[in-house]
DNA sequence: AATATATAATTAGTATGCTAACTATATCAT
DNA sequence: ATGATATAGTTAGCATACTAATTATATATT
């Protein structure tokens, strides 16, 4: 594999992965929402309740990022805050009835914008993108 | 596919994803180097003398992004710049010896990298990958 | 019980990359 | 030729997410 393919493939991912990130973001500020905040609302939509921490685990993010994330959530009204009883140093979030009514548009914009991503790939791309999964699957499988 | 699956292949991704770009960029910073100019110098390496709009072009970002990596390179020395003959509006972008130096540490970590990312996914992120996979080619090809 | 260590969350400051608005130059239309 | 439009780049300000340091609480060690 020479150089020029393999930065070929990188900036081509990265051109896929930001279209795709910026439609969908996009979707989301008709909302109300900003990025990041949506796969927060999705985990509490499956785990209503949960701590800070376990959110930072499932967002795969620094506890910094979820305290802003929350800050902002609860000032626009679709999470509340309460500290845990049993441990003092734990903060669990919970969703308002505003934010489990956010739970079917976001679901909806998500699968509008998965069918247009779908149809946004370039052929180009998708002769890229083929010849990396071609190399994932051969070295991870 | 149901919301939790899609769910997951969207978190992994990420987490994949985040894990790759984090353990490349600490590689960056030994070489002094910041994220996103690592890939400037990549398109210098092929094209000496580019000017900024290709450059974005290239990276799929945007002008303001491409005057301050410019401008940091070229503090670092890495990089000068030299206002086009023809337009006066275009100014283009030359290696200097120090960024010409670069080349192949930056491709050795690069290199690095790549075989430290197929080490580290986990077995389960790989069935995850390799659903979301079928799932594209399904759809794209 | 007192001290040391570990954990959850916050605060402050920083890096990256964006949009909107601007300057300067070039090109097009009349 | 001149006025309108287009293009290259810059500046200012913002959004997201990071690291390091701090606070508060819980747990482990002696």
């Amino acid at each position: 594999m020479n150089d020029k393919v393999e930065c070929d493939i990188r900036e081509s991912l990265d051109k896929i992965s930001s279209r795709m990130r910026r439609e969908y973001n996009e979707n989301l500020r008709e909302l109300n929402l900003y990025v990041g905040q949506d796969r927060l609302l999705a985990r509490l939509w499956l785990d209503d309740g949960i701590t800070q921490m376990q959110i930072c685990e499932h967002l795969k993010c620094e506890p910094p990022t979820v305290t802003n994330m929350v800050k902002s959530l609860e000032q626009n009204g679709f999470i509340y805050r309460k500290r845990d009883e049993q441990d003092a140093r734990v903060m669990r979030i919970y969703l308002t009835d505003k934010g489990k009514e956010l739970e079917k548009p976001v679901d909806f914009k998500w699968k509008q914008q998965q069918e247009k991503l779908l149809g946004s790939i370039l052929p180009e791309e998708r002769l890229i993108l083929r010849e990396l999964m071609k190399r994932i699957e051969r070295n991870l499988f």
